[in-house]
DNA sequence: GTGGCTGCAAAGCCTTTGCAGACAT
DNA sequence: ATGTCTGCAAAGGCTTTGCAGCCAC
């Protein structure tokens, strides 16, 4: 993402420019690996040491109210941060806990669709994530099936 | 779930059958809130107290091991503990934090079908759950749609 | 009897908080 | 000028670990 898109993302949510969120919003946004809060930090220190894992926290904590960014939990309590606000689905890996990103405009009409025509009964369902178990092919050591 | 049937799972997972795991067993077969873990504790506690935290934490962790119980986490980063092994979804309220449950056999055919006729490249796909953000009925104090 | 399980306490880890000083506007 | 943001350090909260003793088998 270009500095001039992201300085006109943070002022258009109100937020000032500065050269912390500037980093940060640099960095997730061209992780695509959706890092951990850890993650962010070892790499803004790489670039610009002296910024405080505080801020960093505090920052991303901004960035996710702000919706300029989201967050995401897995099942082993650590969150992770992802650059990515369009509608997509999260493939998790069950060997290695490794997470990649899963668009299918197919899929999202599909469950769209279905939401429409059957309610669900006392919820009102604004939006919804897919989580997808299983194991990426380069993973497929063991052959037990 | 009576007594019988918990030192059955137990035993069928090569589990040794303690009175603190058939408690703990008992405890979140009963509650269908999605318990955090100290909810379980406390409630341990109440019921026998001298029971310690690491040995609920251990319990916990052995029964997720052996899929006795399914371990859930929300953006909260505090984890959770549902009772139920068979496929569901989970509801979750966007200004409460309550979840639910959601049962629907005709989403699940319809997402199985999906899948199979449409592979994920690269992926293997061994399960799936849908995460469904909205409110609650009883939530909608506000009603600014 | 023996290996697994429990309890205790301490530590670990990720994250949040409070406050003073700095900075974007 | 001023209200927000940063950095530091400390605390907070959830969870894990190590180890001695105990218990189910």
């Amino acid at each position: 993402m270009k500095s001039q898109e992201i300085s006109k993302l943070l002022k258009g949510s109100g937020l000032k420019v500065t050269p912390q969120r500037m980093l940060i919003m640099e960095i997730i946004s061209g992780m695509y690996n959706h890092p951990t809060a850890e993650m962010v930090i070892s790499r803004v220190q790489e670039i610009q040491p002296g910024i405080s894992p505080a801020t960093v926290y505090k920052t991303l904590d901004t960035l996710v109210r702000k919706k300029l960014i989201c967050k995401i939990s897995t099942d082993d309590g650590i969150m992770r941060y992802d650059p990515v606000t369009l509608q997509h689905h999260h493939l998790y890996s069950t060997t290695s806990g490794k997470i990649k990103d899963f668009y299918d405009e197919e899929l999202n009409r599909l469950l769209r669709e279905y939401f429409n025509r059957k309610k669900i009964p006392g919820f009102e369902l604004e939006d919804f994530r897919l989580e997808l178990n299983g194991k990426f092919d380069e993973e497929s050591t063991s052959n037990y099936v």
